[in-house]
DNA sequence: GTGAAAGCGCTAACAG
DNA sequence: CTGTTAGCGCTTTCAC
């Protein structure tokens, strides 16, 4: 029961054709006679033959295979950008090979060399080494996804726009009458990390900010907070996070320490992540376009794959999702009391 | 710069060797002079040659490829199962080709059939539809995975323990004090509602249980809460939900009327998923081990693909993670009071 | 229109 | 120990 896949010679014998006349007849190149095409079609179905495309790829070069190497499929975040580049993919009849890096550059290393064995026709990967642009060097079409994509130029990159993303953040904190606010960012290691800081510098000038690193996790934001919430400190604190997650951390910091948000201190995150909807109160947060990331990061590797030349890098915009973690400093005192139950 | 690969061909003749001690030089199998074996190591090394899996897979009938149907994988169960079979995955040095179906069959059709054609070794598949089923008695090796996964008996499955841990969570309601809970389940379409009801039933007996049909999103579930709030009701109103995107838009459903969780509600969810951490008052939830289970699920499919006898289905049990939205009602009233604001 | 034959890159006999 | 040879399943000239 478990006997050998049909092959297009097994098809073509049923139909008593040659092998190039029922290949011809099923791909639909090249000219066949009407009854002979039927005959090839009814083999297959009865059989129930499917190509190899194993062996399609030797012959054309082209496996229909790319490969999407991300940091963790786990996280939200980038769960939501695979799930954008698979139904993409799909749209453009390929499959998709995931890999987790784990942040980890030998892992990384691994799954480019799995996807080069698997002669993949290019892939997207969230470099964590450079390994990524030797890879290119050697041919393989290759699209840079996330805020390291940057790091490469010349090659072909999206990710959101952190500057502008980082500008709105900024701005609505500005209007809700906050002064600079204190930043939780992710580690020195990440080049993430010295673009968000780069962004926000660029729109509040190098004066001093107040600045706790954590690790991107609930945990270490948790700590982070907790370290900026010991110091003394005269003014209503408002912590503009690196990412939702650490977000998150700080708002159950100040749930630890019986104080209230946004009474006590307004929280921003960044990322838009779906666990944000659910804190009391909502997480206000800069969200990432992270579905359109992946669709866009396939459209451009397809580009790539037939040759087409390289965009420059794309920026996607984020966008303000306001839910409610962030005072409004600058309404009247009456209204903000009024306001804070809604 | 963008050249041919090289082929084992090329790496032969820069080491001045043949093909096949070439091939077997590099892949260690069979008797080959300690310094053939160095100049061809060197040789590929300096043309950085990586061995081409399609042509392996012709001549092994391997491919070291397997596939991973699941409904979303930007759905964070799923997201997590999907990490699970991931990182398995890599330690038996295989690639993993993932799919979405988002619960729709066709769409499982047709990635079931890209998964045949790219020749992959195996697959797992959440069952949308029997075409999986269909697929096996065609000779792919198959896992199933999920709730649904018990409904073809014969083929290998892995799921949660859905009775264990129903049970789980209808004890602990029971030794908090509550009585029969109302329950917001998913759509009849779905497998899992009827084996998430059968297992209440199995404990409660069948007498009657208030229950409110949702479609697995926070939305649905904040409406079927607003339904189940509309209703008369004498006591303590305690809610177990089917998955915890239903029983977080629960309390959402709560926070709009002003009801608190959980003084005036008590909510109970299944899943474990992230964002459950994060509400307040916490979810206290039934949660299923999502990681365990795709990582048990490519062990498995391993066995299947060597050819061990399949195991039965496989049920993996959940756990209680207990976080306060479910109240004390067997606690004398003062100490629930204090307990409160933990 | 159709068939025969070559070859994609690799491995597994089989001789030497 | 090493080289030669024959395919794995398919497409694609090239004759007929």
């Amino acid at each position: 029961m478990n006997r050998r896949r049909p092959t297009l010679h097994d098809v073509a014998s049923l139909a008593g054709l040659s092998k190039s006349t029922a290949a011809r007849a099923l791909s639909g190149n090249g000219p066949v006679a009407a009854k002979a095409r039927q005959r090839a079609a009814a083999a297959a179905l009865e059989l129930g033959y499917e190509p190899n495309q194993q062996a399609i790829s030797m012959r054309s070069g082209q496996s229909r295979l790319i490969g999407l190497v991300i940091p963790d499929i786990a996280n939200p975040f980038w769960a939501e950008v695979a799930k954008g580049a698979q139904d993409r993919a799909v749209e453009a009849d390929l499959s998709l090979l995931c890999f987790s890096s784990d942040w980890q550059s030998d892992r990384e290393a691994r799954h480019l060399r799995a996807l080069v064995r698997a002669r993949v026709d290019g892939a997207i990967v969230n470099p964590v080494a450079d390994s990524a642009a030797a890879l290119h060097a050697f041919g393989l079409p290759l699209v840079l996804i996330g805020s390291s994509a940057g790091g490469f130029p010349g090659l072909p990159a999206v990710g959101t726009d952190i500057a502008q993303s980082v500008r709105l953040g900024l701005d609505f904190l500005n209007r809700r009458g906050h002064g600079t606010p204190a930043l939780i960012v992710g580690p020195f290691s990440r080049i993430a990390r010295t673009r968000f800081v780069a962004a926000v510098q660029e729109r509040l000038g190098t004066e001093a900010i107040e600045t706790e690193t954590a690790d991107y996790t609930v945990e270490g934001g948790q700590a982070a907070m907790g370290r900026l919430l010991d110091r003394p400190r005269r003014s209503h604190l408002a912590v503009f996070a690196a990412n939702d997650l650490m977000a998150l951390g700080a708002m159950l910091a100040l749930r630890d320490r019986g104080l209230d948000c946004p009474d006590d201190a307004s929280l921003l995150g960044f990322d838009g992540i779906g666990a944000g909807a659910f804190s009391s109160p909502g997480l206000t947060t800069v969200a990432k376009p992270a579905r359109a990331l992946g669709a866009r990061a396939v459209a451009m590797l397809v580009e790539a794959i037939e040759g087409r030349p390289a965009e420059g890098p794309v920026h996607l915009p984020g966008w303000l999702i306001e839910r409610g973690s962030v005072a409004d400093l600058a309404a009247p005192a009456a209204l903000r009391v009024a306001g804070g139950s809604r």
